[in-house]
DNA sequence: GTGAACTAAGTTGTATACGATATTGCGCTC
DNA sequence: GAGCGCAATATCGTATACAACTTAGTTCAC
């Protein structure tokens, strides 16, 4: 399920530790939405106990990005049609403003961070890990809030981002073209030039894009496991 | 410490509860930042374990409430001068445009819920009961993003409120008028206009005028408990 | 008398045990 | 053979037990 399934490696998890390995693994689409994570088959596959298990996947349910059904367990949260559309309203609130913050306030080394990010994208794009490249991209957009030197905001646009990573497994349209870094490119420019008015409306239209590459329609909302389908 | 202590009612707790009834009590100042929250006294106040306990206070600081030192315990959080501008900054990102699809959604139902929660602020001020009176006033926001059925936005619109109790608690300047509910009112008449763009101005002068009525220059961050003051 | 070190008490960190609830499979009835 | 009900199993919910850490108090050395 995750690397950490291999029993050879003998790191100490605390419940934050796990919560972000899991919260990596469900970014990355290795837990697909709707995946039930099973308390027991948890604490074994980290060789925890159950109830630093529970402790992280409380973590994750207030991200949601994991739903916890009294009685029946943890799955990895299946955000419908309209909480994806609300995830996006609030990234567009949020997200460009604090692009021109970036903007204004880049330093060179931030930069560098930012074009590093960009090329390992592509390489993990290169080497088919589309899960990786996936990560990364989102990685980039949490990054500029943390230039912006907002963490209040860094940690809201960090749920906003996996949880958009789960509204990408389930809403994507066109395969092909992943996260188009051409957007990101562009932005790296305005922040280089420190046009914060320009990375503004970069970031506006970037997710204007992500969104318009969904398919929202309220058609099928993707039965997927038969019970969960019907919310029971 | 708050209304749990009283042995008599024989409501059954469950960590979500309790985490209500705790943030509600930080929220009104029955319990001040800095206070030890600990988790046998608690468990005894709600006739609970420390297992839902500490899911409890897990809770919380995931909002940003409390503050879980390591093998130190919780302790309702202090909030510093720089997180203080954070909290109102994200708050000026999300509602007045919040405010904005608030009017153009209003139902006179909720209209007149929004009347009532003034009225019920009223009457708490004119009891003495200032801390009732704040935590009315909070919930006036977080209505506004139901209307706008945004609910993922009032989820960080409520953390941010309940932060923002705590920042007055630490930094409110002139102690006499409370958040003034004039600007409330203002709210309801664009509201009850279906006035968007005046609910949105509105409201961004409502956050104005809340932060300059706090101190927030950066000379004594309020040394409060010895120790806890150099952070150790 | 001051300081360090040790001891003891208290609190938190984690695991485990037990009870409650949901689910599955079997067998019975019709 | 279809449907219902009951029992068995599995999983979650909560409490409790024990270990680890922090802290406070005391003693001893200098």
């Amino acid at each position: 399920m995750t690397e950490a399934m291999t029993p050879s490696d003998a790191k100490t998890w605390t419940s934050e530790t796990v919560a972000g390995d899991l919260e990596r693994a469900i970014h990355e689409h290795r837990l697909p939405p709707g995946t039930k994570l099973g308390e027991d088959e948890l604490g074994e596959a980290y060789g925890i106990s159950r109830t630093l298990v529970r402790a992280a996947l409380q973590a994750l349910s207030y991200r949601r990005l994991v739903e916890l059904k009294r009685n029946r367990g943890a799955f990895v949260a299946q955000p419908t049609v309209a909480e994806a559309r609300e995830v996006f309203e609030a990234r567009a609130l949020l997200e460009p403003r604090t692009a021109h913050s970036a903007a204004v306030r880049m330093t060179d080394a931030a930069l560098d961070e930012l074009r590093a990010h960009i090329t390992a994208e592509h390489d993990a794009l290169r080497e088919g890990d589309t899960g990786r490249a996936l990560f990364l991209s989102g990685q980039f957009h949490i990054l500029i809030a943390q230039v912006a030197d907002q963490r209040t905001i860094e940690a809201f646009v960090s749920e906003l981002i996996s949880r958009s990573s789960l509204i990408i497994a389930l809403y994507w349209r066109r395969r092909a073209a992943m996260c188009e870094s051409q957007a990101h490119h562009a932005l790296i420019d305005a922040f280089e030039a420190r046009d914060g008015v320009l990375a503004e409306e970069l970031m506006k239209n970037h997710l204007l894009d992500l969104m318009a590459s969904l398919d929202l329609r309220n058609l099928v909302p993707r039965p997927q496991s038969l019970r969960e389908a019907l919310g029971r």
